[in-house]
DNA sequence: GTACATTTGTTCGTATGTATA
DNA sequence: GTATACATACGAACAAATGTA
């Protein structure tokens, strides 16, 4: 259970802790391409993070390319198309 | 405790006054058991609050105990049984 | 059966304030 | 002063359930 939980006192940000860990996840297939990774209020429950802080974390895996978000709908998968 | 109003620039969160003016109401029998309080929509134009903020008081209610709430219909005074 | 309006449910977008390191 | 992080609050859009005409 250690493995895939934020750790706060980590020199690390909680943020880039958890664009990292859902990266992993969908770099593993956890998450197919065109489906959703959880929405942000779901992030903020699972990892007991503020909603910005799941925000930003989504906006990196949006900058590495991983992810596409639609406003009020979700975000998404890339495919490889 | 005034008027029944909303006060912006309160220390308490506006969620948590709107709560309490509602809890109040629900209390003193100004909606009876089984009856519903008013809607969202109602609450936002009402108070002059956004619907997630009215959303939030809801579920403190329900929280509470004080309400329960049924999608597409409405939310609901609990009675006593 | 269909269309519409109402109400709650969900999700992202944006901004502000407070606190801390 | 900057970056991080939490909480609050308003806005917008879409979806689902319900009830009615």
């Amino acid at each position: 259970m250690a493995e895939g939980e934020i750790r706060h006192n980590s020199p690390v940000p909680v943020y880039i802790q958890l664009a990292d860990l859902l990266a992993e996840q969908i770099n593993a297939g956890e998450i197919q391409p065109d489906y959703p990774i959880p929405s942000e209020a779901w992030l903020q429950q699972r990892y007991g993070v503020a909603r910005n802080t799941a925000r930003r974390a989504v906006d990196l895996l949006r900058e590495r390319g991983l992810v596409c978000t639609i406003g009020g709908r979700g975000t998404f998968v890339k495919g490889k198309g």
